[in-house]
Parts: C-alpha cells; structure tokens; sequence
DNA sequence: TACTTTTCCTATCTATTTACTAGGTTTAAT
DNA sequence: ATTAAACCTAGTAAATAGATAGGAAAAGTA
C-alpha cells in the first residue's frame, strides 16, 4: 500500500510552498528543483491543484504559485482528494450471488467503513500549517542549534 | 486508493471458510463458484494463505480448505499481510537534498505515521469471527426473518 | 492397480495505471 | 520585442494487477 509519488511529490510542494510563498509567489522551477522533482511532473500536479482551488497562479515573468488560502485553512484531506481523486478505500459491488452480497457488506461495514473513517478523520483534521510547523520545528533543531 | 481484488477475494473466501468450514474440509471450486472468483485465481490466493499459516489444506478427493487457527484467532491484519505483503504504508526515502529531507519526515511523521498506526489499532483488533458475525446476523434478518 | 478428485506449482499473457517526457501556446513583465 | 513564466495535450515506458494455462503430486475409492 502506499501513497502515490503524485500525492507525495503534492504534499513535499505544498509544504514548500507555505514556507516560501508567504511574501511572494514561486516558480514552479524552483521547487522541482529544490526538492528533485521532474518539472513537467509537478506542472501536472500543479494544474490539478490549481483546478482545485489549493493554489492560485501568477503567469508571466516573476509570476509562479502561492497558496490560495491560509495554510492553516488547507487539509491534507483536500490535498489528496485533489490529486488522487478520492483516497478513500472503494466500495466495490458484490456479484448477484445472494452469499456475496451478504460478505460483502460485511467487510464493507467492517473494514472498509471503519478504515474509511479513521483516515478522514486524520486528514481532516491535519492542514498544512500543522506540516509547515512540523518541518520548521525540526529544521530549527537540526540546523541552528547544537545539542547539549 | 483501495483494497486489491486479491485482499477482497481472500476475506471473502475466508469468511466463506470460517462459515462452512466447521464440519469439514470445503473445496476451493466451490468457494470460487459461490462468490464469483475465478478458481484459478483464488487458487494463487490460497496458496499465499496457506503459506502464511491461516488456512491448511488436505488433497486428494474430498480434500479442500479449512482454517488453521479458530475464527476469533486470525486478524484482518494477518489476512491482508499475507495478500499484500505489507497493507500499511511506505517509507519512502527523500533525495539527498536537506530541504527535502526535513520535509519528507514531517509526512512521514504526521501523515504516514499516524495513518498506519490507526490501520493498525483497526485490523489488528478486527477478526474473523467478527466478519463472519456481522454476515451471519445480517443473513438471518434477511432471509430467515419477517418484517413485523 | 486404475481412476478420479482434489491441491499444488510455475509460467505466461493482457490491461491498467503510474510516472514521466515532449513539444508546444498563452500571458505578462521588462 | 524579448523573455520568463504558467498552461495545455498527447505520448510513452515500466510496473503492477488480474487472470489464464497446463500440467504434477497426493490421496481416496473401486
């Protein structure tokens, strides 16, 4: 199981993006670069980011991306809805078969419902400020200041 | 996102199991035939079952599939270790770019993490015999029961 | 022993998805 | 006019999932 080099390479931007957009836009460029993405991958997932209304675009010469709301006011929920469609876990329907309708069900209610709403409930509740001050605490510690 | 057919088929094979299996071996044909899996398929997906020690098989006619521990003993988080290897999800390692790596662990720390750890807390806590409950009561209101 | 029914094993094929590349068009600052 | 950026669409290569094929081995029954 895992999260896709998509949503990964998304959330490693957006991050970025919270950290350094804060005065003025950035290039799409400099991220890739700074964070060894394929350019023309991130304009993928900057477009779906754009379409989601995560981010906002500035065109032209010294134009670039910045963040469309407040960092905190971002979840990760959003994120990764916005690039991986929905990442909840798929209701799949049973065949006719009256037995695997009724197994079915079963594991839907048990695992998947369960599963489904624990993750939303993480996501939901985690937005980018929580991941920008999460990364900036711990650049804090390991950069400019020596241990005791 | 979602569960591969592989881990579905499997839990709905061993609920099937954990039903008809009380009495005597039941054949993998028989399985697949009630729950529209291909038999060939499933097969592949018993013999990961088998070698992870949930199920145990007697050949020969008359042979087939019984579960190797009780119901109330295999967890859906052993079922699914067996079928996808690993359900929770990946590390995955930043490039060598500091920046990167400071925000890499921040994922890791408040996304992956916290993920898999309620992942975890549920299908470590979820067995068999919870599946097979939850579908026996919903069978016996179903068919066997009017509405009053 | 012969026959049959089952599990067991391994190789192959196909479709889908993921990750990435290519090659342009449009916008706007200088 | 030039240039630096976003924007757009199509294509491609590799991995993975899902399934298929064809038998070999085991064990019960006649």
């Amino acid at each position: 199981m895992k999260f896709s080099k998509k949503s990964r390479y998304g959330m490693i931007a957006l991050i970025d993006l919270a950290v350094n957009s804060k005065s003025s836009h950035v290039a799409l460029n400099s991220i890739a670069e700074q964070n060894g993405i394929s350019p023309q991958y991130l304009e993928q997932i900057f477009a779906a980011l754009r379409r989601a209304g995560i981010v906002k675009s500035v065109k032209g010469p010294q134009g670039g991306y910045l963040l469309n709301h407040a960092a905190g006011e971002i979840t990760v929920s959003e994120i990764l809805e916005a690039l991986e469609g929905d990442y909840r876990f798929e209701s799949e329907q049973a065949s006719e078969d009256s037995k695997n309708v009724g197994i079915s069900a079963a594991i839907q209610k048990l695992v998947i419902d369960r599963v489904n709403q624990e993750l939303e409930n993480i996501l939901m509740n985690l937005t980018l400020a929580d991941l920008e001050k999460e990364y900036l605490d711990h650049e804090a510690y390991g950069q400019d200041m020596y241990y005791i």
